[in-house]
DNA sequence: TTAGCATATAAGTAAAAACTAATATACTAA
DNA sequence: TTAGTATATTAGTTTTTACTTATATGCTAA
């Protein structure tokens, strides 16, 4: 299934620190890089570069206000799969503590 | 938080095409690897590495059963990120169509 | 028009991930 | 014991991704 490729796009875009962040921050919906970039751990063309990867994904998609470029979210239910995703975290370190209190 | 470095191991383990049918076989149960091999285009050493790296991400475990090493996946609901995440495919692939066939 | 700001893109380098080939380990059965 | 099967691990190489530095583009305002 080519198809298959677009999915592996889209995890592989949700796996980097940088990218899993400017996500989360646009959760609040549309906003300029230039109010992103400040909130990030990373240089400008760095930021630039990973914004790319987020847009050829299919994640975000950008349009110009100005000078400025905004960025959103393309589908909210990004933020559902961020969820899920979340809670198998939580299962999985609920799941350690458990086995560690066991053996003691 | 050092906890996003679980949920960014969890989405490069599944970034991978061949860890993705990993996954995707063992919805089937618990099987083993010489099962699961002849099903996947990669070589011994490799798949062997590619399970690994998807046990280290915390989404399958293994357990031995004689000479033969079995695989599980540690939280069924991986398979719903999955099928959330080929929604999220679905949708963006109808929205393109759609904006194909409004330029026509 | 030109200068300046916001951001993207390109080119080069560094770091990480994937693959290959060879070898090691654990179990089973003869 | 030894040979064979199943799988993991290691070391080396190739490929991909990330980062850095420099430069380009598009817009705005003087």
């Amino acid at each position: 299934m080519e198809r298959d490729t677009f999915l592996i796009e889209m995890y592989k875009a949700l796996g980097h620190p940088i990218r899993l962040e400017i996500v989360r921050i646009l959760k609040e919906g549309p906003l300029c890089v230039c109010d992103i970039l400040p909130r990030l751990d990373s240089e400008q063309s760095n930021a630039s570069q990973h914004f790319s990867v987020l847009k050829n994904a299919g994640i975000v998609k950008r349009y110009r206000k100005g000078s400025q470029m905004m960025y959103e979210v393309v589908d909210p239910l990004v933020y559902q799969l961020l969820s899920l995703s979340e809670t198998l975290l939580k299962n999985r370190l609920d799941r350690t503590r458990e086995a560690l209190s066991k053996e003691g």
